[in-house]
DNA sequence: CGGGCTTACGGTGTGCGTAAATATC
DNA sequence: GATATTTACGCACACCGTAAGCCCG
């Protein structure tokens, strides 16, 4: 797992959609499936129920949803603080 | 920034050695030494001191520190959730 | 049928290891 | 002078994009 499957995850749950997450994130759509199944395979679960029209978050997608969310944010509020630090 | 970095990281730090670090991430000394230092110029900050003998955390490092094992956590705990759930 | 996700397939950037250089004690 | 980190260099793998396939409404 990566930082990059998060971030594509995240990006999938918050758009409900591949296509619109691809166009959000810059990267074609065939390769943010392809790594949004990688990730799936790792976790042993299934994150999105595709539905034709919609995709939603399974149950265990939102489990993973709510922590991936903090996590991500935690690094972001890192990097702010390293930067802010700038010392040595 | 990847997870590899933050894994790499907190190695080092626990190790206060950049060669024993390496070891326990069964990779080689140079590739650790490139990936922190990637993270360091990411961060805009350097996160260790290199003293010779002893390889310690500096204060943006220590920073740092704090919240990049908070994420980590936070992703491993997810991912034990998603597992133990298992639902579609 | 049409929009959208998936599978297939090459190309390329990047992480890795080996080897050489540099630095600190 | 030895141990430890850094720099140099080539390679292999995995991500990416394009193209073709599939499935559901």
């Amino acid at each position: 797992m990566e930082l990059r499957h998060l971030r594509y995850f995240m990006a999938v749950a918050s758009a409900q959609s591949f296509t619109k997450a691809a166009a959000a994130l810059h990267v074609s759509q065939p390769s943010l499936s392809v790594q949004i199944r990688a990730l799936e395979d790792e976790l042993g679960s299934r994150l999105f129920d595709r539905l034709g029209r919609k995709v939603s978050l399974t149950q265990a997608g939102e489990v993973f949803h709510d922590h991936a969310e903090r996590a991500v944010r935690e690094l972001e509020r890192a990097a702010q603080l390293v930067r802010e630090v700038h010392g040595a």
